[in-house]
DNA sequence: TAACAATAATTGTATTTGCAAATATCGGTC
DNA sequence: GACCGATATTTGCAAATACAATTATTGTTA
């Protein structure tokens, strides 16, 4: 019998957004929020990002973060600015005042992640991330049939 | 070196957040969105919910949820009204035609979640949700060091 | 039983989000 | 080198979301 409750996507859900409810709480005071965070801990990782990169290292939509980083930039977080070889594109960085502050939610971030896993062996944790990571990349498999079915709805749908 | 890529937390939400785009662009055609999705699946589970209780079972923000009940009822998927012996609270329950359409549903997440998981051993998976599960669980010791920071943060800032 | 605190849900309002359309630039081709 | 499709980003706009304040009911106690 199916359950809800006992679904991957359920307690993935579950898991992720009462993580990011409590890191949002705890970093508050810094003045960001966690998708700005994400964006900085993304950054710092690897910098000198396009737009477009960044949005799909980070899964936020692109129009969103377009924004989002509008705002950064406002906030002095943040470079954007088109190249000169590529007028398309933007590249976009942290600033030292990024660079410092994220530099200071990293730890917590990492505190955050100690306290949640410290129940299990740290082998555990290190399978759970690859079969995460891998599970990431099936889903890719099932693009196309989500094309197809709704496209089977829709001609069975104008048929009667 | 703390790299934001393999940390647990991003990890878990690019798979949820895929998983989640995937199955709402798979079942739009029903006319229904992933949260009223979540909602019709939690009542299928366990009927005869109050708000509260529905809105912690499915991690969804009360007032939000308050909202998409309304809807819900609105489009006959759900019935919500006040208790008799308790004017506070409401019972929420599918309609038959919610029921129905919930029924129709499932499978197809079922289906999603075997695509998903299909090259790991299902031991893998049990194991991998039980580690969810008890993480959701060991998240809540991280509730009292939030408000703490919080307040020593602040303590700090008005000394200067 | 009147007064008040606690609980449950809803609503006001401002912010965030995402789709679709618009804009800007590049790469190729005739 | 003008034109056209492809790529990258931004913006218009409507819907979704969340926090705070409000409403409604219940439980407690003096």
């Amino acid at each position: 019998m199916y359950r809800l409750t006992n679904s991957f996507p359920y307690l993935l859900n579950r898991v992720g957004v009462q993580m990011g409810e409590l890191f949002s709480r705890r970093i508050a005071g810094y003045g960001v929020t966690l998708p700005m965070y994400r964006v900085m801990a993304a950054l710092w990782e690897t910098g000198d990002q396009r737009l477009g990169d960044l949005a799909s290292m980070t899964t936020i939509e692109i129009s969103t973060l377009s924004r989002l980083v509008g705002e950064m930039k406002r906030r002095g977080l943040v470079t954007r600015a088109r190249l000169k070889d590529n007028g398309r594109t933007v590249a976009i960085n942290l600033t030292p005042k990024g660079r410092t502050l994220v530099e200071e939610l990293i730890p917590i971030a990492i505190h955050f992640e100690e306290v949640a896993v410290r129940d299990f062996p740290s082998k555990n944790i290190s399978d759970l991330k690859t079969v995460l990571a891998e599970i990431y990349e099936s889903l890719k498999s099932l693009e196309p049939e989500i094309e197809e079915a709704n496209k089977a709805r829709k001609a069975a749908k104008s048929k009667g």
